[in-house]
DNA sequence: CTGTTAGCGCGTTCAC
DNA sequence: GTGAACGCGCTAACAG
């Protein structure tokens, strides 16, 4: 590859001086018609590209925001990073990708990476980090937001779903539909979303005036097989279960095959509710009933929130998205 | 927030010069160990991290590659971006994640961005871009790998899936079931990928010595709902089909609900078969007949591909992925 | 072993 | 309307 063009092969191409070039850049200080229309002429024709990292150098903004998920291969993940992007894209800024895998001394690797990178904002996503690492963390940057997961009151920018609603919502449409022994496979044991989850599911029993036991509750990996396997351990410890709540979609795809293992027809015999309404669950066998939300308006707000930031808006934003119950066959 | 610290602060703190400093952050030069503990005490106490903008403005290099895919949040390249992402992560590169949304104005413009970004390299998925379009492109960039598209001979790095090879796997075993009416959903009509398993398709009747017509195909969004109406449209147009290939596996299960519609069973009427084998394939019912391919391998090896030219690697890589035919019950 | 001098490519003062 | 200086934070040559 040769050398680079530069601002200064622009400028004595066409007879002027580098802030000539520059201010036509940038659309800055009056230029002559003339002049701005030759030096346009030469930028095209030596298909020049102004250097952003020399620009963020000076300007001190990278045009850059950061995106750290658990796992991108993840629906739920990829859908709000879809939507990050999009946000993003229409106002210019571009997004880097980062996967934690679930492990929170990755995600701080990643975190001092996007630091490193000086990005603008970052956005994080159900992070495992402890809350004073987490608090250290988001400080380290100009803007940030978390999704799924809430710090201090109000200090930072947040994006949830309301998951205890959805616990709830979920949990009473099975008590209502005749179901009073529902288990419920909890994911991961360090999730805000799934302790929130936790929390409308009580709440639920509550309303309902129904006692239910803390032996009903399962923690698994939140894969399908971490659901499959974990369905048939507490099918089996509780035989009397009529219901099973489950962490997310994937979750309840693998309860799902839990119970053909154990010859337990869905939903005569047990009825099964998801999370999340990824496109998955509408098209297993039977379809699940699950809670849905939109990961991709998920991912829209968060950039929003970012994008406001940087537009001076001094207070975080707070945004609540509210999950709907989708009825289907998995438990009608 | 407050002025960041800089490599002076660091400097002045510890009592050396800048390049003290820049020489026990890089581990270059000898540098005695007394004074090199001492500026690592400085900067862990001054929480120093260096400004990889800076840094890369003199060394001309990123640390970030560009990652266009069409769709994140297709699971296809939601996973490649997740070996991609894993392999540079390994490698201490970052990944600008970018969707065209299957507009080539948008893939011309995310390109020009990643170009302004300086990144070290740029991983291009399904490229819609005209032949000379592309060629243009690639060549500006210090290296790049094409995903699921060929471009001259052996001049660019490439990692494909022998699409063709899948076509006539799955075709094969169509015909080898007795099934003599193939209808094939061909998936976006500019795609690549599509015209290779075409090639496939008509290479197995050709080996079989069986006639086919152009009237068993027809093209279609690459998503559910693409299949499905173009399922219904084909299946009306020639009831006397007896199976489906379709361009991938959510053509293939919105084809499965196409038959549904229809009222033709699968797969005692109509045998239906996908391709790429995602998640979904074998948690709908009837599970799906597909060609299964690992697009996280995809994307370790598009990367790799990067990471051997970086490496001062001077010939171009390709890699061809074969696709291998997994027999669910759709396609028996 | 350590410091000094130059830039990397661009925007931001000021002058003219 | 235009240009010459300077600096953003850091590394690559040279000196010493």
């Amino acid at each position: 590859m040769s050398r680079r063009i530069t601002m200064s092969d622009v400028a004595r191409e066409a007879g002027v001086s580098l802030m000539t070039v520059s201010r036509v850049l940038n659309n800055k200080g009056d230029v002559s018609t003339a002049t701005r229309q030759r030096v346009q002429g030469v930028i095209l024709r030596l298909g020049y590209r102004p250097s952003e990292v020399a620009r963020s150098l000076v300007t001190r903004r990278t045009g850059t925001v950061g995106l750290v998920v658990p796992d991108n291969a993840n629906p739920f993940f990829s859908e709000l990073a879809r939507g990050v992007e999009h946000t993003a894209y229409a106002s210019g800024y571009s997004v880097l990708l980062c996967n934690t895998e679930e492990n929170p001394e990755r995600e701080n690797a990643v975190l001092l990476t996007l630091e490193d990178k000086r990005v603008d904002g970052v956005i994080l996503c159900s992070s495992r980090l402890g809350s004073e690492e987490l608090q250290a963390a988001v400080s380290r940057y100009p803007a940030s937001v978390l999704v799924n997961r809430e710090l201090g009151a109000g200090q930072v920018d947040t994006v949830l779903v309301d998951d205890e609603l959805g616990g709830r919502l979920a949990t009473a449409h099975l008590l209502d539909s005749g179901r009073r022994r529902i288990g419920f496979l909890t994911g991961p044991e360090v999730s805000w979303s799934g302790s929130q989850r936790l929390k409308g599911y009580n709440a639920a029993f509550a309303d309902a005036g129904i006692a239910h036991s803390s032996g009903w509750l399962l923690a698994c990996a939140p894969t399908v097989e971490g659901g499959r396997s974990a369905a048939r351990q507490l099918l089996q410890a509780h035989p009397g279960l009529t219901a099973l709540l489950c962490y997310n979609d994937l979750v309840a795809v693998g309860a799902l095959q839990g119970c053909a293992d154990l010859r337990v027809s869905v939903p005569s015999s047990m009825a099964v509710v998801g999370f999340d309404d990824i496109a998955l669950a509408a098209l297993v066998t039977p379809p699940l009933t699950t809670c849905h939300v939109s990961r991709y308006d998920v991912g829209c707000e968060a950039m929003r929130s970012l994008l406001s930031r940087f537009d001076g808006q001094p207070e975080p934003r707070r945004v609540v998205i509210r999950p709907e119950l989708v009825v289907r066959a998995s438990a009608p």
